[in-house]
DNA sequence: TAAAATACTAGTATTTAACTAGGAATTATT
DNA sequence: AATAATTCCTAGTTAAATACTAGTATTTTA
């Protein structure tokens, strides 16, 4: 996983069926990983592997059974495109110097790290003003 | 390769020896990669690896031959990390809908679409902020 | 001519991502 | 009560990308 090359097909495809889910917000209609397999062309147990995180996130509230399947009950308008990511990709912190728990030797005076910290701090506050509403503004 | 994940070996390698060359611009005096190497601690062979694309982009004149090395010619402070990222990735479209060649069946309609090119413009924005100078400033 | 460097082309090994498989538990419909 | 449709849980496998090594040729200075 890297910064600035392509996405991850997890990630496309994680908010893709986040996206799915959000829809419920508004229509109260839970739907089942079968339909948006169906829909999105994305097999249901690929879908099963990304909805692990979503489901850990506490966003949705899910029904077993017969005629069940998900609900998002949390408002899109207040999750970021920064949740999003770092859900899927399990809270990552760009470098590990950039992480409490490691100290690189030379982190006293290391010009990589200042970039990075710049950068981490930058992108963060764009991501933050992205929600997932934004994607059902015509 | 993502986005939001940890950035790449490659990525933090390939910026450390981006801005181990950039004080060569400063000091007008050639360094080569076996001192960067030693230096840095990153294997002699794994540096010429990363120096390919360093080269391409034409950022460094190269002296040949015993007493050789590399000098920047560019000035860093007209390198942004926009540019190193992009060099170092080989020019991402971040997702395949996002580069003119390929269209996507579901582009029409596509809500993550339009949160892809969100994100890819703001966060281009920001890149386009930092550059090599700034690791530079105490 | 020897040493120290870049340049070029391959190859391998490790890790990560992507995806599949099988079955257990739950619940609405019939 | 039986069935079908669903979530849930734990593995396992395959494929691809990353990270890195190896060998050798070429260039240039001391």
């Amino acid at each position: 996983m890297s910064f600035f090359g392509d996405l991850s097909s997890k990630e496309q495809n994680g908010l893709r069926l986040i996206l799915r889910l959000a829809e419920t917000f508004y229509s109260k209609k839970p739907i089942s990983l079968n339909d948006i397999s169906k829909e999105e062309g994305i097999s249901l147990k690929y879908l099963e592997q990304l909805m692990i995180p979503v489901k850990q996130a506490g966003w949705i509230k899910s029904q077993l059974g017969r005629e069940g399947g998900y609900l998002m009950t949390k408002n899109p308008a207040r999750i970021s495109l920064r949740e999003v990511m770092n859900l899927l990709n399990d809270n990552p912190s760009l470098v590990a110097c950039l992480n409490g728990n490691y100290v690189c030797p030379r982190q006293k005076n290391c010009r990589s790290r200042v970039l990075w910290l710049q950068l981490k701090k930058t992108v963060d506050q764009s991501l933050d003003k992205i929600t997932l509403t934004q994607a059902f503004k015509k």
